[in-house]
Parts: structure tokens; sequence; C-alpha cells
RNA sequence: UCCGGAGUGGUCCAACGGCAAGGAUGCGCGGCUUUGAACCGCGACGGUGGAGGUUCGAGUCCUUCCUCCGGAACCA
């Protein structure tokens, strides 16, 4: 199978790992989780998940824990919590040890209840959900209000906390709350619910408990308790990071994991949500959890993808933020990709008619001996094939009247048998309706194994089975489960969009050697499909489920010219409108502060914004404009460059004040620093070396502005690179800049980069 | 509407502020072929959601607008 794009798998969570690796984080320490809940079945989005936490720590010598985040008992199950181990493990996956459950951590969760209740970080609550919601919690746009229960003595807290779990009280009773803040703009954190009361069975602790913790508050600390340093999840967690962070702190646990989201995996043509996977299963719509059809892990093993194929495709789709569907092609290309050098070819008829070979002896028997593998696969091996007087071929690859380019038989016309005989077609026999029910050919002696003795080509070569020495199979054809890309897009219910035809038994026949399938054993069918055999296999029923059908440039080319059903090109499709309408663009009142620094400082209005919304900012540019800097220069700079290193440094205020900045941009205007060397300048400031005049020193930094000096340079970074000079006076003006940033390489930053970039000009032009 | 996140060929993912925005898939064409598969080659398809700004140079930094997604479960 050939290697995806990047063999070194790397996205921005594994750079972060590998950063904080490098920066010896955790003492360099990697332990990641995959934390289903077991409630259902592990579908191929949970694979993109498994395949990033494993990888990424095994990648860096670190390890992953498989942990069930059992905290509802009303939906969770042992059948899932089997299915699921056996899911990843087949997937290739080993936890080793780390086999955990959230439900194991009850009493150490429990005891930090109370110790968030001690330290009045928490508090039972009597409002009902209801109360809660409409009368408290506020809505999206307006701050919610105190809970009356709020201000309750850590005693009484503590008292009524243990009652709830002796079971004094009904369910929804009453909750544990965290105290954190009823105006917060995230709603997550508007006193969230930690505990609830639920007189349930759960299926590990059976009834111990009727107070069990919710997942913002088991899940966060579970990873705590595990030593997890690096906690992916899906981006619809990301505004519960907020809460995470506050529960970790709260409960001051001593070790301290960081939570990162990521975007789940979509595919076209599938639901992936567990809702509506459940529903397919509980109405009958699939035969179960493990149906061919449907997109769990079970059911792809079933359907027989292949743990490396799945892995593959985790590959290929990358890791990122981005919402984002992938074409299930890219899933079927991936299998074929896999499959293409694992299944050995064998040969079968779907659709069977069929043939008299009146030149064979009625009896004669030639057990050909047939390759299993097709000559660019790399792999040995054959099996005997029998030939003998009547045959079956597939209906579709007769055409009485054959459309043009068809190269399979007709009347008159030749055709290979694979890895037998070429055969003439002489006469077709219909029944009383006119249906073709058989074929009379008759065969060339000197063309046995399919070369014909006088050199002839020929065309076309298609899969047959021996009439006397076939074997009886049911074929069950798979396709897509849902007709669209988008079930249940827009306000349809996905289940009409359900594929009827997404299985299809057929009974078919199979060359001789298919008597012996065996469970698991997957098989290309030739010019047909990817097959496995299924577990309903018995003694003398082989079945046979497809994985996926050959690409088929033939069929693909009728469908379009016939027009019938053309298939709608992506390309075609009109392009979305990213932009609909040109939005005039809305200037809001300068806040009165920034309105002063445009007046009396002339500075841009955009930037005296940007500066007015960051009281950091606005008190270092206070500070620079007292030690009477160039006002328009500061600003700029505190606006384009400040600003942007703050953010990637996720801090709020520069270590440094107004006089450096205002120092550095005298620096700037003087001439002493080429424009990138401020920006190293800037760099060295923020790692806190001191002030600009100071740092320009100790580092000998001063610009290189002269022509004389730079035309040196110049013209060996020149000499150094005909080819792009050449690209370059071919009129790709994208080449200067490259040359530029050659040159400004080569000084090490010092050069005036306007200087260059004119001699470069110069010397190409002349 | 409030908070958060995301916008790069049809789709998915890349691109220390620097050479013609790269790869995969899909699509089309051709070669090869005892699978109309696979394999090999070629091609079309994007100027990075819009508008400003900073810079010698912007997909990348700043501002703003637009669009989409997530968040108001005693679910996870």
């Amino acid at each position: 199978m050939s290697e995806g794009p990047s063999p070194n798998a790397s996205d921005f969570i594994r750079e972060m790992i590998r950063a904080d690796v490098a920066s010896k984080k955790h003492d360099g320490a990697v332990v990641t989780r995959f934390p289903p809940e077991p409630n259902g079945y592990l579908h191929i989005g949970h694979a993109k998940s498994i395949c990033l936490n494993f990888g990424a720590a095994e990648e860096n010598g670190g390890r992953c824990h498989l942990r069930f985040d059992d905290t509802n008992p009303s939906t969770e199950d042992i059948e899932y919590v089997e299915s699921i181990q056996r899911d990843v493990r087949w997937l290739g996956f080993d936890w080793g040890e780390h086999l955990y459950y959230a439900s194991d951590y009850y009493e150490r969760l429990y005891m930090l209840g109370e110790k968030l209740i001690e330290l009045g970080r928490a508090y039972v609550c009597d409002l009902t959900e209801d109360e809660f919601a409409n009368d408290y919690r506020g809505t999206i746009t307006e701050h919610g209000k105190d809970s009356p229960y709020r201000a309750r003595s850590k005693d009484e807290n503590l008292d009524l906390f243990r009652r709830m779990r002796a079971g004094e009280f009904a369910d929804g009773a009453k909750v544990l709350r965290a105290r954190i803040d009823m105006t917060s703009p995230n709603m997550k954190m508007r006193d969230p619910p930690l505990y609830r009361i639920k007189h349930a069975h759960h299926y590990r602790t059976g009834d111990a408990w009727c107070l069990y913790p919710l997942y913002d508050f088991a899940h966060c600390l579970s990873d705590s308790f595990e030593g997890i340093t690096h906690s992916l999840c899906t981006m619809e967690f990301e505004s519960a990071r907020e809460l995470y962070d506050w529960v970790v702190a709260a409960t001051e646990v001593p070790h301290v994991p960081r939570q990162t989201e990521f975007a789940r995996l979509n595919l076209s043509y599938t639901v992936m949500s567990k809702r509506k996977l459940l529903k397919l299963v509980k109405d009958g719509v699939v035969a179960g959890w493990d149906d061919p059809r449907m997109p769990t892990i079970s059911g792809m093993r079933r359907r027989g993808y292949t743990p490396e194929a799945i892995r593959a495709f985790c590959k290929r789709i990358g890791v990122a933020k981005n919402l984002s569907t992938v074409d299930l092609a890219l899933l079927e290309h991936t299998v074929r990709d896999d499959l293409n050098e694992r299944a050995p070819r064998v040969l079968a008829v779907l659709r069977p008619l069929k043939v008299v070979v009146e030149s064979w002896r009625d009896g004669e028997v030639d057990v050909l001996d047939a390759p299993y593998w097709p000559h660019d696969v790399p792999k040995e091996g054959t099996r005997p094939l029998p030939f003998t007087r009547e045959l079956f071929i597939d209906r579709d690859d007769f055409a009485e009247e054959p459309p043009k380019g068809f190269k399979r038989l007709a009347p008159g016309r030749e055709v290979r048998l694979r890895h037998a005989y070429v055969v003439r077609c002489t006469q077709v026999i219909k029944d009383a309706q006119g249906e073709i029910v058989e074929l009379r050919c008759t065969h060339d002696a000197s063309s046995r194994g399919g070369a014909p003795a006088d050199g002839r080509k020929i065309d076309g070569t298609i899969q047959w089975v021996s009439a006397t020495h076939a074997t009886p199979l049911e074929v069950r054809l798979y396709d897509r489960l849902f007709t669209t890309e988008s079930p249940g897009e827009g306000d349809r219910d996905f289940m009409e969009d359900l594929n009827p035809a997404a299985l299809t038994s057929v009974s078919a026949l199979g060359e001789a050697s298919l008597a012996n399938a065996r469970h698991g054993e997957h098989y290309q069918l030739e010019r047909t499909g990817f097959f496995v055999v299924d577990p309903d296999t018995t003694e003398g029923r082989i079945v046979l489920n497809r994985t996926v059908a050959l690409k088929d440039a033939w069929a693909r080319a009728q469908a379009s010219s016939a027009g019938a059903s053309p298939k709608v090109d992506a390309a075609a499709r009109p392009k979305a409108q990213k932009t609909p309408a040109q939005a005039p663009r809305v200037v809001e009142e300068l806040a009165p502060r920034a309105r002063a620094w445009v007046d009396t400082h002339a500075i841009a209005e955009d930037d005296a914004r940007t500066l007015a919304a960051h009281e950091a900012l606005a008190r270092v540019f206070d500070e620079a404009l007292a030690a009477s800097a160039d006002a328009r220069a500061v600003a700029g700079l505190l606006v384009n460059e400040i600003l942007g290193e703050l953010r990637s440094r996720d801090t709020d205020a520069p270590p440094f004040g107004g006089a450096e900045v205002a120092e550095l941009v005298v620096l700037a205007g003087d001439g002493t620093l080429s424009r990138s060397q401020v920006k190293d300048v800037l760099g060295h400031m923020f790692a806190g070396e001191g002030a600009p005049r100071a740092i320009v020193e100790a580092r000998g930094l001063r610009q290189i502005a002269s022509e004389d000096a730079l035309a040196p340079v110049v013209d060996r970074v020149l000499a150094d690179n005909a080819d792009a000079v050449a690209r370059l006076r071919g009129g790709n003006a994208n080449v200067l800049g490259a040359l530029v940033g050659m040159v400004m390489k080569a000084t090490g930053g010092k050069a005036n980069a306007k200087v260059v970039r004119e001699l470069v000009q110069a010397r190409v032009a002349g």
C-alpha cells in the first residue's frame, strides 16, 4: 500500500506537543487519553480521535489511556464497554495497563466536592431545573442572577451534600453547583451543576451511589488524577475549557492538564451522531451496530475495511479546527488502496448468463493454474481453475448490440476469458419472451492461458466460472446508506434520505476455489470489487460482503454519455457565494480617549481605536507619549507588531514600558535599525533583555543602508541564483521578493530592504 | 443578539512575512495492461470570504465587515 503524502503526520496538536516536550513541560512527558462514554458503539469519527490520541502519544514516547467516562448511569452499559475495547484493539492500539473508569473515581471525586464546599466554591442548590433555567440562568445576551441558595453556610452545604449522597432526597431535588459567576458571558460559567441526584443503577457501581458527578466536574479531574498532559477533545467542548480550568484550579489538585480542541470528523453520505446511529439500530433500518452499512468501527470491520485502511484514512484527513466534511470517496480510495495489495483475485459472476463452448468436448475439464495476484502486486500463489464446456459469464459482459467502445462479448466477436481461452460468440439463444438465456461460443484452442498463438490482440477480458464446478455464493452488495451528501440537511428528517439500495443481495456463482473461503478473508472478485467473507458464512453457504466496488471508467463513461443520470460534477456546480452582501463599513464613534489621541497626536483612527480597546497598550502608548516620541510611529508599532506578538504569546501586557517603545521608535526613525532589526529587537525585549539601546549595543546591531556596502552581497546572491534571476527577467515579479529575502538572510537582517530591492531591480534591469 | 471558534481549487490538509500557494482525493485525457482495476504520465480547477491598514514584500501581522459552526442538558 502506498504511503500517504506525509509519512510523519503533523498538525497543530502534534506541533504543540512536540514544543511542550522540547520545553520540558511536564518533564517532557506525554500522556493522552481516549475517553468514550460507554453508551454507543465507536464510529469512524472516534477512529480519528483514537488515532490522534494514541498516535501522538506513541510518537513522543508517551502513553495513551483508555478511560470510560461513565458518569451517567441511565445510558451506559457493559455491552458498550466491551465493544469499545474490542474496536480500539482491532484498530491496532494498546492501552497496556492503563484502562480506567471515571466510576472508579467516584469516591475521590466526591471528596473533592466536599473540598469545594469547604473552600466556599460550591453550594447545594434547591432550585429545580426549570426554575434555574427560567428565572436564574439568564440568556445568551442577559446576565443571570444568583440562586437564593448561593449564600448557604459551609456547614449547611456540607450537611446537605452528605445527605444527598445518603439518598435522602429525590431525583432533581438538589444539585451541587460551582459558585462562579452568574454574570459570565460564558454560560458554562454561570454556576454550573457539578453533581446531580440520580437514583439509578449503574452498570459498574450498582446501587452504591445515587449521586453522580457531571462531565464538567468528572472529566477534568479524571484527567488530573491520571496525569494526563494533553487532553484532546472536539470543538464543541471549547466553551467548556474555561470551566475545565476552573475546576482543576478550584479543587487545587496537583496535576494540571491542558485541554485542546480539534474538529470532529464528518463524512459525506453518512450520519455520525450517536443519537442518529442509535435510531437506525432501534428502528431496524440496519441489522445492528455492526451492520456493514453503518459507519461504526464494527460495521466497517464487517464490511471488510481493514484497520490499516482506517488508520491511513485518519492520517490523510489531518487534524485541524475547521468544520469539515470529508468526501466519502477518500475513505473508499484508501480502502481500495489497502485491499489492492491484500486481497487475492478470484473470479465470480454476479448475474450469470450461461455459455456453451460448442467446440469443447463435453465432460472434458482443463484445470488451469491461475495466479492469485496481478503482475504489479509483488506476491505469489496460484489456484486451480477448472474450465469446462458449460460456463457462466456476467450478463453485463454481453451485448447483442454493443455500444461504441464496447470491449466485451457480442455476436461474432471475440473476448478473452480471464486466465483461460479466447472465445467467439456464434449464437444467441432467447426464450419465448425474447430474453437472452444462453450463448453459444467456440474457443481458440491455441489461446490456453489467454494468449492466441498467432499473437493477435484481444481487447476485452471478462470473468467466468465453470457451470459444473461453480460455488454458489450469497453476495451482499453494499452501497452508501444515504442518497444525499448531507443527510437531513435543513429541516428534512435524515431518515428520508436513506438509500433503499444500500443493500442488495444476489445469488452469484464463484469459482471452485471459493468453496474454501473462510470468515474474514478478503478477496477481489475481478472487475467487480473487493469483498470479505461474512461471519454468516456456514458450511456450504458462502456469504460475501462487498467492501467497496472497483472504479469503473467504462460504467462512468456510459452513465455520463447516456445522460440519464448525469452524475453531478462538483466542479460544475455554481460556486457558493462566500460573501453575499457587500456590507458598507460602519465606523463607530471613537471613544473619548481615542478621539483625543487622534486630535492631538494625529494618529490613525483605526490605531487609536485599537489602542483604546487594549488597556495595557493604551498605558504603554501614554507612557511613550510622555517620552515625547513620534506618536504615529509608536501607535503603528504597538498595533501592528506588538499586539500580534502579545497574542501569540498569550499575554496581556508586554514586559516593557512606553519609554522602551519610544526608544525603539527613535532607533527605527533615525536609521540606526532596519525594519527587520526592529522586529528582532522587539523579540529580545519580549524575552526580557532590557531596553532597546542596550540590546542594540550588546548585539552590535546597525543597519546597512549604503549601496556600496550592499552591492557586493546583492551581486553574490544574484550570481548564486542565476535561475531565479532568469525567472525574474522572464516576468515573474514574485521572485524579486525572494531575492530580497535571500539578501536579507545573507546580511543577518541588517540590510535596508528598500535599498536592497532597488539594487536588485537595477541589476536585473541592467 | 452575548461568548468562543473557523474561513485557502468540488472536498480534505499544507505553506519560519520571501521563488510559479503545495499535496491528496475527485474529475478529464493519454500510456501500459490477460481486471475498462492497479500502475505511469499529462491536464483543467484556487490567488487564500470582503474592504482597509502595516511592511521593500501579506494566505501569514493589525482593524473592520460578512458567512458558517459550537455554547444557555440535573448529556458527554
